[in-house]
DNA sequence: CTTTATTATTAAAACGATTAAACCTATATT
DNA sequence: AATATAGGTTTAATCGTTTTAATAATAAAG
């Protein structure tokens, strides 16, 4: 079993001392060292296949070229693309992206901080879960950069990057009223977090603005642990109550999915029995019989603001948070244009 | 600023030589040290709040407890949930997890590889690329423990954790042929893959069995760098060709979904104009108005093979390869029964 | 009252790199 | 000839931890 070559080996070899490789094989452009010298070590580091150990670096350097990423599932497409978004950012930047997934558990992602800390990964970007605030202000506190995307704390300051969800959602559920809809149940989930918040506000304030009266049985929050049945259940109130509803509106990709598979099971036609919108793209949607509307989050941009931001506060810390709004596109399709459809 | 708390810190406040601050510390068990001065340490870490420095312990030890996930694409939901996977494996075990996407370049990986070598993981979970087969035996060189997944090189001696494409292809072809069609077109990517092989011998196989004739014209290979393009001239050049298929067969999720695209805007039916079947599981399969026959892998055994393979591996190196072929579970649903249907 | 065993603690080396400062040596300057 | 300057290389400290081997202190044994 051959032992890694370090830069002792290529001393002993060129006989020199341990600092002049170093010199030679990390600040080429110096030229503080002999041309001979320079050449010859060099030579020798290439013939021995030396290879830097990142680990040593970080020690003495204190950075360790690693960023920590938490979303709260990577499993969801949704979070897979940001997560592949950044990756492709940071590695740009010579940076390895450590990726977790919190589940919406402010347990695990606490958890996941302190584990990444001692790591002592160089920032991190964050989808923070719902009760996970005193993780932030521990970030603040240790003074290590973040930046949280998809949601925040608006209580507490710090960098972030998020869509406007609340004129996204007004836009689509006015969307809803302007194809005939005065009945829309909303399907939410995680509804202490700043995104939802924002979404239900802004459908509401879309109903509001049309005149309609509002029947909060419309309103659904579907628990993380039992999406399922919650679902099932909350659909099924939707259209069987006292005041059935003509339309639904998905506050995120993942209530849409079983959202529209229970539409599917009570054999309801999309837009002629039920009409649909949702928030965030999904493969799905496009392939549904009667495409989905929905809201795209540009998550491209998201991801790169993100990773600009951070990689901006590690260079040189405190100078003022940054707070990214971006818009997103509403991409109306067949499932709520009952105007095309009749 | 405050600085990070270290040993050191503690050894001061105590009174005690750093040596004496780790071994309570770290060998809790161990006892070595008298009660009180345990008790105080141990008082005084908490009272300081010292974190470990995981950069440090890692350059004495050599070990990093870290692990490198190499996928072709993780916004591919396919192997977003195979790392998701991994992840909550190798967490449990007490690694952590860095990712990247090779974005089936051989290039790209071979970087990412050396990359994650520099920082000492160790050890990787790969999901090689075509060309890739100096980057295999440059880590068996150098000793680094690895598994891949989802293909492998048959001439290369490695871990491996697969599925049974030829029996899974095979099957579903059959499934094809069983529901009345005698010409099918196929449709792969990366033929010089392992699984891609694999996949098409099972195809062919199931068609000689039954004894069609096969024309060469539909196998379609597809390339990765043009894959909307590609499969839309594919699908055209079967269905509008001398000889037109009734049926296609997607090798991956990635060409099914494109591939469905397609034939819903050429205005197809499923499954009455076109039988469709595919490998892999996703979301719009079971959505579409015609849900998708198609091969289950089973991703959580592969995943968790893989880690307890690798984590084995690294636990005590060379003692045989372990090569896994799991079988996968054939989900027939509407888009491939005309039976039903009529 | 030595000697030996036992217990508690620490000094120091090591992991693999970086880097400020010191140290030669040879040439240029006065 | 004495001194300054520059070029080339090395010494040694440092990052934060672990761990071997040594030491000091105390108790038990002879």
């Amino acid at each position: 079993m051959k032992k890694k070559v370090v830069l002792k080996d290529i001393a002993k070899e060129v006989g020199v001392s341990i600092a002049t490789v170093s010199y030679v094989l990390s600040n080429g452009k110096d030229g503080r060292i002999g041309k001979e010298v320079t050449a010859k070590i060099k030579k020798v580091a290439k013939e021995l296949d030396y290879q830097p150990n990142l680990i040593a670096k970080s020690l003495k350097s204190g950075k360790t070229n690693t960023i920590g990423l938490i979303v709260t599932d990577l499993s969801n497409p949704f979070y897979a693309h940001i997560a592949r978004i950044i990756e492709d950012e940071v590695t740009q930047l010579g940076y390895t992206l450590m990726v977790s997934s919190s589940d919406e558990k402010a347990e695990k992602s606490w958890n996941l901080i302190k584990f990444l800390m001692h790591r002592q990964v160089d920032g991190f970007i964050i989808v923070p879960t719902a009760e996970s605030e005193d993780q932030i202000e521990h970030l603040k506190e240790k003074k290590i950069p973040f930046v949280l995307i998809d949601r925040y704390f608006p209580e507490i300051p710090s960098h972030h990057v998020v869509v406007d969800n609340y004129t996204s959602a007004y836009k689509v559920v006015e969307n809803l009223i302007q194809t005939g809809n005065t009945k829309i149940g909303i399907l939410t989930q995680g509804n202490s977090l700043s995104h939802m918040k924002e979404r239900t506000r802004g459908a509401i304030a879309a109903m509001e603005k049309h005149h309609l009266t509002i029947n909060p049985t419309w309103l659904k929050e579907i628990n993380f642990d039992s999406v399922e049945e919650d679902i099932a259940k909350g659909i099924e109130d939707l259209l069987t109550g006292d005041d059935p509803v003509t339309a639904i509106f998905f506050a995120s990709n993942s209530l849409a999915i079983p959202g529209i598979k229970k539409v599917n099971h009570l054999g309801l036609k999309v837009p002629t029995d039920i009409t649909i919108a949702s928030f965030d793209q999904g493969e799905a949607f496009d392939l549904y019989y009667s495409p989905i509307t929905y809201v795209h989050q540009p998550l491209s941009d998201l991801g790169k603001e993100a990773v600009h931001i951070l990689t901006t506060e590690i260079a040189s810390p405190g100078s003022g948070y940054q707070q990214v709004n971006l818009n997103a596109k509403m991409v109306v399709k067949e499932s709520s244009r009952k105007d095309l459809i009749f």
